[in-house]
This record gives structure tokens, sequence and C-alpha cells, in this order.
DNA sequence: CTGTTAGCGCCTTCAA
DNA sequence: TTGAAGGCGCTAACAG
């Protein structure tokens, strides 16, 4: 273990001199500098990440809090996490996953024991445990997603309400007049999840403002279970009555002048349900998009499987990004106790005043059109 | 900032009383411990992970280190990170990402640094720069992958070779003498990925013992240009000869009696191809089961969008569960000097003393039977 | 521009 | 069954 004595005898300077070539934080002479380095370059010096940490109370990590809800956890939420990594590696920082089970327990303890001068909170719910608890240790932290107190803390979203809204305005502008909106499933809404909630939000006032009649359906995993739900809904002429079984999550919803007719446009929110839901429709019989235009929301970028279809994409990479720069700001704020450095200019600097920033969702042509109504 | 002798001072006992209460490694009064835990929910006590990681040298964080390929990441990856947190904190650890990118950089300043105490490797290659890396470090690790070299540290994976060769007896057995296996594209064969070559391996293997005629593929992670392959090599009659191009990434192989018949089978065992595998092979023309019988490996559990097919499923928590504890192991050996501890029994005792677990593959039958061929 | 020094909070040997 | 004390490796005052 060679440490910073070994590198200060061998470079025949004072310990403290090493450390200060290392952290640049007073003037080196260049040949000091040179002979320092030599020693490093010698012995093969590290310094030790805990003996820094004690002495400073830096760690120089961040914690990633993944929501973990038991049972399948959706291909995003990795994504998310290695975007997140990237970004924490560009601020010099490096990254601690904490799945917190229950009542945020890991998190909390990360927080702490001190492994962490941050956190990034992913997945967030509306009312989310874990803003209570990094609140209540006055832990710094950011949001990937839009609580419903959207100054308790900084958080940066895609505009989800706005999302749904958009795909709805430009189905209707399409002279689409009857629309189903595939939402997340039941317990993710039961749960109240930020970007559920928003999204459903978001199609009812696309409903509200275009006239059109928005039917919203809450998707399932099981690719047959949706298709039962989608017949049910888009109610295809000659549907061969699969598995029979109830009416689904339909909820009515949408007022407009499209009254009973069979819908045209199906938006689809669900991410789960973005890869299969090509064949979910064909399955009802139904032709894309000559019978039923259909639009993607939230999917990943570089997905093959989504580009066919006109969508818009979720930012992972710049939501990531920008987090975990707000992340990174609050633990600086804190540790200067408040005053706002003025580093960077641009929307990074709104978005550390403001403290979030909610991105505009674009909404992207797929290869297929979006096809006008038949009738 | 709550610490030990604070604790110690409200309890009336020794900081090191209050150490020993935590650490339980001598015998503490009934009374004794009482007072303290009284200190210690008071004051809210919570040990720095600093201060005992500088004094034991012990972080009780474990690495992972993703491999970060530039582009497109599979959504298996952070499955994988996601699981292995789990599998870390049912073992007392915690899980740091470290995104190598170049040179095994992050593996690299994670180890010298102290920040962990062993790593895991994900998606390894079958010469891999960060094997060389921890073992020049002689830093503990276990890999999720069969590197070229079996004994130079612990390892699990999917036994990939066999899974690939078990697909094509089955489908031999039931009647089919032409098949085509989809692979991982050129990229991934040419960066000798283990699964990647393993699984193409696997599939001559099962050409040779069957006799049928296995042709293999590399897959394209654009769905058009992946159709258009399919088409090529599976010989649609009907193909309306979209866009033209090259026979793509079809190269030859497998001897056997098969001739050059139309393909009645398929496999494919590319990730990311998964979800869309049904769609591309619809687009050229041919029904599945009836014209093509499809078996896929290496899918996710739980992924609703390949429960259809007969499937190898990737078996992502036990993967992660056996290399998280094979980690932990070999960070227990580096800390005794290399004595095996005994405290497990069955297959994690013969991982350990061996050093690898190859999981069996294992064919689950889909919705949609493994149709024989027509002719 | 550089050296000396005093801990950061904890664990663990040694002593009682 | 418990205390006292030293030091893990490093940084940041203070001196010069």
């Amino acid at each position: 273990m060679v440490t910073i004595r070994d590198v200060a005898r061998r470079a025949g300077v004072a310990p403290s001199t090493v450390s200060y070539v290392f952290n640049g934080s007073r003037s080196i002479s260049e040949e000091t500098r040179r002979r320092v380095q030599e020693a490093v370059d010698a012995l093969g010096y590290h310094p030790r990440a805990s003996a820094r940490t004690l002495r400073s109370s830096r760690t120089h990590v961040l914690a990633l809090a993944l929501p973990r809800a038991a049972g399948l956890q959706d291909s995003v939420d990795g994504r998310f996490a290695i975007d997140v990594s990237d970004a924490a590696n560009g601020l010099g920082y490096d990254l601690l996953l904490t799945t917190s089970q229950d009542k945020a327990e890991g998190l909390r303890r990360v927080a702490l024991s001190g492994l962490a001068d941050a956190a990034v909170l992913m997945a967030v719910d509306m009312e989310d445990a874990r803003i209570d608890v990094v609140r209540e240790l006055a832990f710094p932290a950011a949001l990937i997603g839009r609580p419903a107190d959207e100054d308790a803390l900084p958080w940066t979203d895609l505009d989800w309400e706005e999302a749904a809204a958009l795909a709805v305005r430009e189905l209707a502008a399409a002279g689409h007049r009857d629309m189903v909106y595939l939402a997340p499933g039941e317990r993710e809404v039961e749960g109240r999840r930020s970007y559920a909630l928003r999204g459903i939000a978001g199609a009812r006032r696309g409903a509200r403002t275009t006239g059109a009649a928005v039917t919203v359906v809450h998707s399932v995993a099981d690719p047959a279970r949706l298709a039962d739900r989608l017949r049910t809904v888009l109610g295809n002429p000659d549907a061969d009555a699969g598995d029979g079984g109830g009416a689904g999550g339909a909820a009515g919803a949408g007022r407009g002048d499209g009254g009973g007719a069979a819908p045209t446009a199906l938006i689809v929110q669900h991410p789960s349900a973005h890869h299969h839901i090509l064949p979910s429709v064909t399955a009802t019989g139904l032709r894309v998009p000559e019978d039923l235009a259909v639009v993607v929301i939230g999917t990943l970028p570089g997905d093959p499987a989504s580009r066919a279809l006109p969508r818009v994409e979720l930012p992972v990479e710049t939501l990531s990004f920008e987090v975990t720069w707000l992340a990174v700001a609050a633990a600086a704020r804190q540790r200067e106790g408040g005053a706002p450095s003025v580093t960077e200019p641009g929307a990074r600097l709104l978005a550390e005043s403001v403290g979030h920033l909610l991105i505009p969702p674009v909404l992207l042509p797929g290869t297929a059109p979006l096809a006008p109504p038949r009738h």
C-alpha cells in the first residue's frame, strides 16, 4: 500500500505538497510538480477514496435510487441507470445504485452513512416517500420525474402531459375524431406514478381542446389480454370474441362530437407495450395505418422496434444529464450554504434557478404516416 | 454530525464499547447494550462508511463493470444491473456502477482508489481487457459470461452453446431438416462477445449432431434490413424484392442432407431482435408456425412479448445472484489469504471450488407449438 | 512557494 | 466485561 507519504519521501517534499499537486488548490513550482509526478508514476500511487472522504467529507459519489417495484421492471430503468452513470462520470462522480425496497431504506442508509454526496431519484410518484426522506435528512437530491409538489426538490422530466395533448391535437388535425389512449396499467395509476397521471391528464386536455372523443384504456402486460382490451375498445367488426372476458380497463372519458363511432386512432403510452403493440393491434384484425393510426409516447431513442411509428421519444440522455447536473448542483449548494454558482449559461442556469426543467415533447414521424380516417 | 464518541458519552461508556455493540465481536452486558442502543436512537447515530473503510480497509461495496459499447445497449444490461444490486444488498453490499469506457479505465480507478471490495464484470468478451486489469491489480472479481480462459477468474453464464445445440436438436427431432440461425450482429462477433461465439458454435454443433442444415445469419438492429436478410435466407416464394440489396449477413454453414431446400425453422439469438422478430418474419410473408417454426434464445424472463414463442430464457436472477456470490467469495478469499470458506452446500460450494457455474439451458414451450415442417 | 501539524471517525490491540 | 490509546491516509489550517 503506497501512501502519500511514500510519494513525498521519494520526491523529497512534504506530504501536503503531494496533496496540493493532486488537488491543485495552491501554486506549485514546475520543478516540484514534476518530481512529485515522477514519484507518483514510479510508485504507482493512487489516493484512497476513504481517507479523502473522511477528511474532506466529500465522496464524489452520487446515489441513484431505483424504484424496484416488485416484479417486472421496465428496460427504461436500466437505460437511465447507464446514462446517469455516464453523466456522473462526466462531472467527476461515481454512481452508487440503491434499489430502495421499502420506505426508501436503501436511500436512507446511503445518506446516513455518508456514502454519497447527493441522490438522483428515478421514477417518482406524485407523492414520493423518498422525497420526504431526503428532505428530512437534508440530503441533496434531484428527481427524474415531476412530483405533485414541484418546488420541493429540483427535478427534470419529459412533459408527458403536453406529449399526450400534442398527440391528440396532431391526430385531430389529421381528421381523427375518435381516439383511444392506451395508458399505463392500473397499478401504475393507483401507485400515482407521475408520468402515468400526467399522460392521462394530457390526453383529457387534448380531448377538451380539440373536441375529439378520447377513450382512456389501461394497458396490461400480457399481450393476449391487451389484445382483448384493444378488441373491445376498438370495436373491430370481425372480432372473433376470443377469450370473452369483461371490458377490461376501459374507462370512459373525453367529451366531443365523436359520439360512439369506432376509433380511428390509438395513442400508446405504456412503455412495456411499445414493443408488441403492433402485433396486438394486428391481432384485432385492424390494419395500421389504413384502419388505425398509431402514435407511441415515451419510446426509447434508438429502439429499432418503434422507429416505424410516429412517436414522442423519451429523451433519456438529456434527462439523465440534467438530473445529474441538478443533483451535483444541489450538493454544491449545500456545501456552500445556499450560494448559487453561476457557471453555465442557458437552460442549465434556468434549471438551477427555477429548480426544474420540463422538456417539451417532439412528435417524430414514423415510417407509417399519420393516416387520416377513412370515413 | 453525531459520532461514536457522542454516543459513548451519552451512554456513559467508552467509544470502543459502542463500536463493539455495532460489530458484535465481543460480549457486552445486556445493560450496557441497552443503554448504548438508547443513546444511538436518541442521537440518531449512524456510522460513517468512510471512517470504517479507512480503518478496516473494507468498503462493503461491489463494483459493477458495464461494457458501455458505444451506441445502443441492450435492456439486458440494465436488468442485470438491478438484479446484481439486489443480490449485493442481500449479501450486505452496495453496488457501484462503473461504465468502463476505454481500457477499463473506470474499473481500474475504482479498484485503485479502494472504492470497492470486488468487481462483477458484465458482458465479457472471449478475451476481455478487464480481465487483465483485475488480474494485474489482484482485484477480486467475478464474471457474467464465459471467457476463453475459463480458469482465470470465477464466472457464471448460461450455457449458450448448449442452448443453441438444444434448439437445433429439438427442431430436428420435430422433423426440421433446414434451419436458419439468426445470430447476434457482425459487430458482436467481431468484438468476440462470448455469448455470440458460443451460440454460433452450438448451432454448428447441433447441425453436425443431427445432420440438419443450419445457415447462420447475422442479425441487424434495423427491422427493415433484418426483414431483408430474412427474406433472402428464408427464400420466400412471393418475395417482392423490396430494397434489393446484397444477400446481407448470410454466411453459409452447416452440412447435412438438407441440401438447398427452403428452411422450415428459425432460431433467434439476437437479444434486440427478440421483440420484433415476429413482425419481421411476417413481413416476409411466412406464417408462424405454419410455414416457419421460430425458437428464441436468451429472452428476458417475464417479458410478455416473447412468451408466445418456444424459447430458452436467460436466467438473469440466478446469474446475478451467483456472480455476486462469486465476487464476494473472491473478496473474502483475498482477505483471508486463499482459505476457501465452506459456508454453503450444493451448487454454490461447487461453484466456489471449481470457480465457475455453467447454467444448463431449458427449452420452454411457447403458445405456438414447435410445428413440424409441411413437406 | 513549501513544510509542520492536527485531526476527520472509527476499529482493535493492549491493559485492566 | 470494559477503557484508553494509536493510527488508517489524507487535507487544510497555520507557519515560515
